[in-house]
DNA sequence: CAATAATTTGACCGTTTGGTAAACATTACA
DNA sequence: TGTAATGTTTACCAAACGGTCAAATTATTG
């Protein structure tokens, strides 16, 4: 008599729901923690408050989990992007999605850490989902700043690297929020070095592509 | 009979320095492509061509091997930064600044990473030296900038921020390697590249300080 | 060359880890 | 309420891993 697990049934139940629910949400911990291979299965379900085998009921393997979790995060990680308006005008577009990216890395870190990790150890589980959706998302937006920078609004500048720029900068409060405070100390507390680190990256940015503040 | 390691010797033979180099340099390898945790003994032995016992020989722990490296690796990771200089003009020193860090990223990429990976997982290592050294340094030099703000020279901006948005940028490149390269796509090779990004950097940084190019 | 020190290796060990088997418990529903 | 499907747990396994040991080999030096 097979046991049917989870993740191959047709509907889910109410169960079902809460408990994998209950474990991404462990799994999240861990895994932007320690990165896949420090990750144990033992952990998660010890910060899940279940036991292992009952863990492996809902994902059959670590991968799996992991990969249920990253597909995830990648998925409310580009929204952002996504909001990124041709129609708005250059300074408040570039400003607001600025702005909603340090947002995200302060109030997900574990998101953006486990995206770095995964992205570090070369990616082997999202490789696709970069070079298709994501390239094409990345490309849309480019050719939305390219057009602006055409029409004189923006200064000339690669639009490609200006993502990247805009991505790794507020990322950075994440992903190296232990150097952050080591070299920042105890002064600031959470919402002054973010207000900070707002305010430095507006002026960057906007004085970098020509647009007066 | 106790076998004196060789860490534990007072002068080293000319086999220890050989042998210790050419272990260092595998576990480079293996530490910034798969994490503390995700690199094994084996593994580096493999690419260091010698028997795990002897890797054991010369570094008797894998945290003392990772420790070894870490150290060494994060005092030349900070040689551009004391390269930076307070009689020096701003432009140029933030331009060569920005130059010798992405330089950096492209020529030393595993060991951007390794200090990625170390950063992301807490720093369990390296916090004193984040917390000392490189807090002192960066002190220092957000000094001397702070001096160029108040004279004029640039833009008055927080200068941490500033030093945080140059690293960030520039590591990026090595970092997130993968993703750099799947949103770009094949077109650009490697040093087309990084023209684009010192361009486009040098103008964002040196737009953003109000300084004209 | 002899003898001592330094280096290298194959075999091995205890622990951790990802994952399984099967019995047991609970829920959903006819 | 009975029964089949779903969910949970205890006990366990094999592989991987960090590290040790003692014997063998090579290098150094008096």
């Amino acid at each position: 008599m097979p046991i049917p697990r989870a993740a191959q049934t047709q509907r889910r139940t109410r169960i079902q729901e809460e408990k994998e629910e209950q474990i991404l949400e462990a799994a999240l911990d861990v895994f932007s923690q320690h990165g896949f291979k420090g990750a144990t299965i033992d952990h998660i379900a010890e910060v899940a408050g279940m036991s292992k085998p009952n863990l492996l009921y809902y994902f059959r393997t670590k991968e799996a989990m992991h990969r249920a979790l990253i597909e995830r995060v990648l998925d409310t990680w580009l929204d952002p992007l996504r909001a990124f308006n041709a129609e708005g005008n250059p300074e408040s577009e570039i400003r607001s999605y600025i702005r909603r990216k340090l947002e995200m890395a302060r109030d997900y870190p574990r998101e953006s850490r486990l995206f770095a990790n995964e992205v570090l150890r070369g990616a082997p589980l999202i490789e696709d989902e970069l070079k298709g959706p994501l390239k094409e998302l990345v490309d849309e937006k480019a050719e939305v700043i390219r057009a602006w920078a055409k029409a004189g609004k923006i200064a000339k500048c690669d639009p490609y690297h200006l993502i990247f720029s805009i991505w790794s900068t507020t990322q950075h409060y994440a992903d190296f929020d232990v150097q952050v405070r080591a070299v920042l100390g105890q002064e600031k507390d959470g919402d002054g070095r973010f207000e900070d680190a707002a305010r430095f990256l507006e002026q960057l940015f906007m004085g970098g592509l020509s647009i007066r503040g």
